[in-house]
DNA sequence: TTGTTATATCGTATTATCTGAATATAACAA
DNA sequence: TTGTTATATTCAGATAATACGATATAACAA
């Protein structure tokens, strides 16, 4: 039983993130696609779009995802390379 | 953007099983040695025997450990090995 | 029996998370 | 400017997670 604690308070900051059904749903989406705008994820998501912004929010924080803007529209891609990988086995 | 909240859901609750500190220590120590009792845990991890208890009570419920009694000692396996594999990869 | 060790459960106070309405901001068009 | 669309932030209330002392149970020994 090694006693990596800070490892462990990291990974479990990024498993916490991960851990809720809306925002397993947006990153498999921009993984599936590549990148997602908000618009578009509230079309599949049927939750208020400040629900959805705060779940971006969180991923954003946990260094999942990151954003840029294009004009009115946010993309969506994901940042974190070891997560993606992470999240297409476990949802294989 | 796929749909599948059911799946996303039961994704959601393997990875809240396992996104605490204490709770990837445990299950790193387990899929360090193989086994382990609760005393063990106890030695490595400084915090209450109740807290023990039910942090292993709740990887119990996720489907994540199991037990198995020997006397007046119980020891934990991993019984998903997806997950095994999972936290294997994720604590490189 | 009685006592002891190992583990589980209960009670509860504290803290964190989640949702959704309301509001704010940013980009752009007219 | 003013209006509109896209997204973010704030706030309050509801729900869930956490920690830990106290207590219970299970196995065993004397």
């Amino acid at each position: 039983m090694t006693q990596d604690l800070v490892k462990y308070e990291e990974v479990a900051e990024i498993l916490k993130a991960l851990a809720h059904p809306i925002r397993l749903c947006i990153v498999n989406g921009i993984l599936g696609s590549g990148e997602c705008n908000v618009t578009h994820m509230q079309g599949c998501l049927d939750v208020p779009q400040s629900t959805i912004s705060q779940h971006l929010q969180k991923l954003r924080t946990a260094g999942i995802v990151e954003s840029k803007r294009n004009g009115l529209e946010v993309y969506y891609t994901i940042k974190n390379e070891k997560v993606a990988k992470l999240i297409d086995e476990i949802l294989m």
